[in-house]
DNA sequence: AACGCGACCTGCGAGC
DNA sequence: TGCTCGCAGGTCGCGT
């Protein structure tokens, strides 16, 4: 499943073929894929064809193409800026979700058996011409939407031009750890202004995005923390050290070229990642905890309900509180 | 404010 | 063999 690292190699892949192109065509094979695009097929169809793609921009998990010369944009998510004669710059906005992919294919593919939607390119030397969405479990999605002002400056994502506007959908969206623009003292203070457990904060997207399941347990393994710890009781240290351990697993997947489990997340060139050989933490119920092993110690990491998803963890490293004190 | 939960989906493996 | 069931996951929106 996508977490920041795929959508990051996603987002460099479009950036190389799809930047600079035209939308000649738009082929919406399954409008579900399309159902945060409030105005329907013809709307998201009438809204992408004829523009060119300028940017391919990332903020945590989200996805999207600024769009040059747009139509009138219609789409109702899309509040009014109010100035008479400019019309809002548009995007085509992008999640992957569970399963989406982004491919570059040729006419000759056939079609995937999951292909949601087809975009028609301009030809370009040498690349293939369509870029298609295919997802399985249609928790991902296409939709075009106006853009607004960011509100904390700085480039948008890791897109190679500063981005002063971002998709109205994604403006709540905090940065993410890979981000230039990330700052740590401000995820701290937003950390200890929520009473909640730690690993809830992770994975909220409005206070550090990009992490999901895998990639939380993962960091929270590394810096031996329980994913339950209150975050009132997080020294700054700790916290230092955790949002390193993010930034290491990501940057590790990210050089690995993204992490791929059940094959269903494919990159945009179509090559799938192979991280999840790496993992210390995630899916390894009932098997030792290596950092136990190299200590002497034989501990099995356990799998608990926490959110209603799982969360693995070393019952020796990361413990629990006792009585109450952390 | 924090949290739980349902909805959205499909495929897969376990159990009967 | 074929059925049902539970599970996997991210995001959003609603109820408490």
């Amino acid at each position: 499943m996508p977490e920041l690292p795929e959508v990051e190699v996603v987002r460099r892949g479009l950036a190389n073929w799809v930047v600079g192109r035209t939308i000649t065509g738009v082929d919406v094979v399954d409008s579900r894929s399309i159902r945060r695009h409030a105005m329907g097929t013809q709307d998201f169809a009438g809204n992408l064809e004829g523009t060119v793609v300028q940017d391919a921009v990332r903020r945590g998990k989200f996805l999207w193409l600024p769009l040059a010369e747009a139509d009138a944009v219609t789409d109702t998510n899309v509040p009014d800026t109010g100035e008479p004669g400019t019309a809002p710059r548009v995007a085509l906005m992008a999640h992957l979700g569970m399963s989406g992919q982004l491919l570059m294919q040729g006419p000759e593919v056939p079609d995937e058996k999951h292909l949601k939607v087809r975009l028609r390119l301009s030809p370009a030397d040498g690349m293939p011409d369509q870029l298609r969405f295919v997802d399985q479990r249609i928790f991902g999605g296409l939709f075009v939407t106006a853009m607004v002002p960011t509100d904390d400056g700085g480039p948008g994502g890791l897109g190679e031009t500063p981005q002063q506007l971002i998709p109205v959908e994604a403006a709540h969206i905090a940065r993410d750890p890979l981000d230039p623009a990330f700052s740590f003292d401000h995820f701290y203070s937003r950390l200890r202004k929520r009473r909640s457990g730690l690993k809830r904060v992770l994975l909220d997207q409005g206070i550090i995005s990009g992490i999901g399941n895998i990639y939380a347990d993962e960091a929270l393994w590394r810096a031996r923390l329980h994913y339950a710890r209150p975050t009132e009781t997080l020294r700054k240290a700790d916290a230092l050290t955790l949002i390193g351990h993010t930034q290491d697993v990501m940057a590790d997947a990210l050089a690995a070229g993204g992490t791929s489990f059940d094959s269903l997340y494919v990159n945009v060139n179509g090559a799938s990642g192979y991280f999840e050989r790496s993992l210390n933490a995630y899916g390894r119920e009932g098997q030792p905890c290596l950092r136990c092993a190299a200590e002497g110690r034989t501990t099995l990491i356990r799998r608990e309900q926490f959110m209603n998803r799982s969360s693995f963890s070393c019952p020796v490293c990361q413990r629990r509180p006792r009585n109450g004190r952390w």
